[in-house]
RNA sequence: GCCACUGUGGCUUAGGGGUAUAGCACCUCAUUGGUAAUGAGGAGGUCGCGAGUUCAAAUCUCGCCAGUGGCUCCA
């Protein structure tokens, strides 16, 4: 028998017969409890039970890894089919991939609910104690056919995604069996620790037009423990949701009567968007920008200009028409339809809510002749949009219909592009250094050079996506470049931030625009006398408020900064009779600016914290007759720390510095 | 927009063909209490909206509205 030379991670090279199998490798190497998937043969994922034929290197991914998770998850979406189809026989499993956070698996069948999930949990785990053997067996063109006759999905992938002749394989546990190309655990007994979190439906290769199908999705994890911490986390991830927090904190209140996607932001919250408008303002002033104004509507003919109106009509809400006139074509008998095509042909004007500020900017750019030496001109605005999301999408504050973007447009001559892009990311880094959302990343959208949609010269584009990109190399934070993500008008960049859940939002964009400057004809005088035309640069750091306090809160779990808190300090008074000095602190604090709420009610003070706490202040601050005496303070902070007799005077320049200094937690006591 | 599920007083929720639970919150009274619920009493709902079936609908059916989870698209 031939023998064979493998050689392990660690250098060592063993002697072995041909045909020895990667498991028996990693016994040998490791031990039999190894805690391995899977096997790397020469950097190609194998099975353990793959046989090793020729001398190579060998070592086992473990279930914990990436790709060992990646495995793990695949191999439980086989496991869910198998209990799908065990409990329903006409069920047709479709696809069933790894994802983030678990997998999930398609089925055609008739629609099942979340309560239908248990039982199939449960077959799952059963199948998963009796310890299957996961086998794989390879197949030619026509055995596929034949095993996958009653599924015409599978038939449809195998169709058209394996080339003729080539064959495939199918992973085999107990008498079930799918199409993959693997690797996979090697027995069942591997997935017991795995959880199924939801149901919903999908279409049939994402495609609308094709077949609704039912989505089974769940988690899975190597042990025990890491399933319970990973459902934990979940959990947790629940309690932060900004849809509960928004609501239990009376951050904000969306009405079915106001309409869908619209946010009306209570006092609490207001307050919190207020102290970010603030932080924010005061970096603009001394980023040189320019505050401006401008109203929520505008003429169709300045979006048929900019193309908002033409190209972006299926994400706007319907123009309004002036009443006159909508009487005038009602009298004529004029239907929807041919009022709409009489404001697309431009025959009849109305208004637009707008859909973005950049209009009404470039109105106030071209307002006046401008030099190269106005350049580069830089206008903010908290500029409320309104876009017709679709109903499904629409999701607490951060999917909504209406809001306000921490917007600003540049102004800029070719040459100030790059110093300018820089400038805006440095805003951006400030506050998400402040808010401790350290956690973050940059995507630098550029253009596919293959593609003919983009706009303007090329070698003005080469020039841009080099600025974008040393900008965002600029920053130290991991970024990536993204071919084809840029707008058809310029290349942008975009601020992914992560969550202390781990999940991810997009935030923020930077954009560099040769287009709207185009269409608006822009020009500034250069030096040299001649016109020439300036380029924009759109730019919301933060997106829209309304996403960017959604994402805050979840961030925070409802706990902000002091210096974001909606109330800053709950004085509670131990009885009636101190409502007087409660009044006299709450007084002194106001008038250093700080927000406060009394609470002289008369529950007991175990009760008012306990009421309290609810709303996490930064501070609850206790008065009885010890405090009210010695002209003292008791404070309890969040963690339930407790301070006693603080006076007042230290207590109230601590508590303004820390408000000053935006300290990222309380920390006074 | 599409699919599935859900919709009971401000919040959480029981019930499920004979007009409805409970807790918290709220109001009143008593209590003046020192760091996670003082006690007693009271008020508040045509069970998302509209039709239909029925002697009778919160409960069954249909339509609409809204929410949730996804799919497709964006800040």
């Amino acid at each position: 028998m031939a023998l064979i030379n493998v050689t392990l991670p660690d250098g060592t090279v063993n002697e072995y017969a041909a045909g020895v199998t990667c498991s028996e490798v990693i016994t040998d190497a490791i031990g039999r409890k190894n805690g391995c998937v899977a096997a790397l043969v020469d950097g190609m994922e194998r099975d353990m039970s793959f046989s090793l034929e020729k001398s190579c290197s060998v070592e086992g991914i473990k279930a914990e890894s990436d790709a060992g998770m990646y495995i793990l998850k695949h191999s439980t979406a086989h496991l869910l089919a198998q209990a799908v189809v065990e409990l329903y026989p006409n069920a047709k499993p479709t696809i069933g991939p790894p994802v983030d956070r678990g997998f999930y698996y398609d089925f055609a069948m008739e629609p099942i609910t979340e309560s239908d999930l248990k039982p199939i949990q449960k077959k799952m785990q059963e199948l998963a104690r009796r310890n299957l053997t996961i086998e794989r067996i390879e197949l030619d063109d026509k055995e596929l056919q034949e095993h996958f006759q009653d599924n015409p999905y599978k038939i449809e992938i195998i169709n058209d995604k394996i080339g003729e002749g080539i064959g495939s394989t199918i992973y085999q546990q107990g008498d079930w069996y799918d199409l993959c190309l693997g690797p996979h655990v090697p027995n069942t007994a591997k997935l017991m620790f795995c959880k199924l979190t939801s149901v919903s439906s999908a279409y049939w290769r994402g495609d609308q037009e094709r077949e609704q199908l039912v989505r089974i999705y769940g988690i899975v994890e190597p042990t025990k423990e890491a399933l319970k911490e990973t459902v934990r986390r979940m959990e947790e991830a629940k309690k932060r949701d900004h849809r509960k927090l928004g609501r239990d904190l009376q951050l904000f209140h969306i009405d079915e009567e106001v309409g869908q996607g619209l946010i009306l932001w209570t006092p609490r919250g207001a307050t919190i968007r207020q102290e970010l408008q603030n932080f924010i303002g005061s970096h603009l002033q001394r980023q040189g920008y320019s505050q401006v104004f401008t109203p929520h509507i505008g003429k169709l003919d300045l979006y048929r200009t900019s193309g908002h109106f033409p190209y972006y009509q299926d994400s706007q809400y319907p123009p309004l028409v002036e009443k006159d006139l909508m009487k005038k074509l009602s009298d004529e008998g004029c239907s929807c339809s041919e009022l709409s095509n009489l404001m697309k042909s431009g025959e009849i004007d109305g208004y637009m809510l707008k859909p973005m500020n950049c209009p009404h900017h470039v109105k106030i750019y071209s307002s006046q002749a401008r030099s190269y030496r106005d350049l580069p001109i830089r206008l903010a605005e908290f500029g409320t949009v309104y876009r017709w999301e679709q109903s499904g999408e629409i999701s607490g504050m951060t999917r909504v219909r209406g809001f306000t973007q921490d917007d600003a447009h540049l102004f800029v001559t070719e040459e100030q592009i790059a110093q300018e892009v820089l400038g805006c990311i440095e805003l951006v880094q400030i506050i998400f250094d402040i808010l401790g959302m350290s956690d973050y990343r940059i995507r630098v959208g550029l253009r596919d050079p293959d593609s003919t949609k983009y706009v303007g010269d090329p070698k003005r584009w080469d020039k841009a996506e080099e600025a974008c990109r040393n900008a965002a190399k600029s920053l130290g934070v991991e970024w990536s470049e993204e071919e084809g993500e840029a707008a058809f008008y310029g290349p942008k960049i975009d601020f992914v931030v992560k969550d202390v859940i781990g999940r991810e939002w997009q935030l923020g964009t930077v954009q560099v625009d040769y287009n709207l400057p185009e269409r608006f004809e822009l020009t500034y005088k250069g030096s040299d006398g001649q016109l020439h035309r300036p380029v924009m640069i759109h730019r919301a750091p933060f997106g829209s408020m309304e996403r960017f306090c959604g994402v805050l809160i979840e961030h925070f779990a409802g706990r902000f900064p002091t210096w974001l808190s909606p109330t800053q300090c709950h004085i509670l008074t131990i009885s009636e009779k101190h409502t007087q000095y409660a009044q006299t602190v709450a007084d002194a604090l106001k008038e250093r600016g700080v927000r406060v709420e009394i609470d002289d009610g008369d529950d007991t003070i175990g009760k008012k914290i306990r009421t309290h706490r609810k709303l996490h202040p930064a501070y609850m601050v206790i008065l009885g007759d010890g405090e009210a005496e010695g002209n003292t303070v008791s404070l309890r902070a969040r963690s339930g720390e407790q301070i006693a007799d603080l006076p007042l005077e230290d207590f109230i320049s601590n508590l303004c510095e820390e408000i000053s200094q935006k300290i990222a937690q309380p920390s006074l006591v």
